[in-house]
DNA sequence: CTGAATCCTCGTTGATACTG
DNA sequence: CAGTATCAACGAGGATTCAG
């Protein structure tokens, strides 16, 4: 594996499980990870995806993980400004861990059929290819 | 499945993989939860297992584990009090969530050969049985 | 469109001491 | 041993405004 190795922003762990939980912290990286597994997307495109987060919130998040360099930021330098978020090769590598959360979340959380009609589940399936 | 549903504390989320963090929300849950799928443990045990932890952020963690429906906490009758955690049935359907928690943080995150020494990949692998 | 800069609140966490 | 109680501090996160 010639990949760099996640960087540790905040204190060192004592446990591995802790150590991952530390790149999800914040109310909404996992999200967005999830989301970006899916593809490449613009702030704006994100910011649709998380109905409830605040502009500021996601713009910060957006930078931690690209700081963990689980993200990459691309400007295109054109007016309107255009910002694309997609996942560096080691965020990519986390693609199982988020499916694992998804399914779980899916098999004992998510009850309501309106959440199942999103297509949570499709969405997850698509993505194991 | 037969399974009660884990109990949503908080807000709904509007993702699956936002609805399991919910879970391991707070700073020890997760750890809690991947040194309890190697069996039943008494209160001083898990605080011997987590350093950093102080007593009453444990007991919260704890509370608020078994609130969800993951953790079980027994008391016995005795003098002096004897309290043993340990996973419910829901809680062990998480195995594989913090399993793959474990994986990636080994893989990504630690290098010193004090971490490696500590026997995380011994402890993971033999629990995959 | 994609932010940065402020200000402010509220919850989480730590420290410490006490108890059955 | 396994907690509870209380106080204080910090910082994550929200609301709002300004900018290239």
């Amino acid at each position: 594996m010639s990949l760099p190795r996640a960087k540790l922003v905040k204190n060192f762990p004592g446990c591995p499980v802790e150590a991952t939980l530390s790149f999800l912290d914040g109310k909404w990286k996992g999200v967005i990870l999830f989301h970006l597994m899916q593809g490449t997307l613009r702030f704006n495109e994100l910011r649709r995806k998380l109905p409830a987060v605040t502009q500021r919130m996601l713009t910060k998040q957006l930078r931690e993980l690209e700081e963990s360099g689980l993200v990459s930021r691309t400007v295109y330098p054109v007016v309107p400004p255009r910002v694309e978020y997609k996942m560096t090769p080691l965020g990519t590598t986390l693609k199982p861990v988020i499916l694992a959360l998804a399914a779980w979340g899916e098999e004992h959380v998510f009850c309501s059929p309106e959440a199942a009609s999103e297509g949570f589940e499709a969405c997850a399936t698509a993505l194991q290819s």
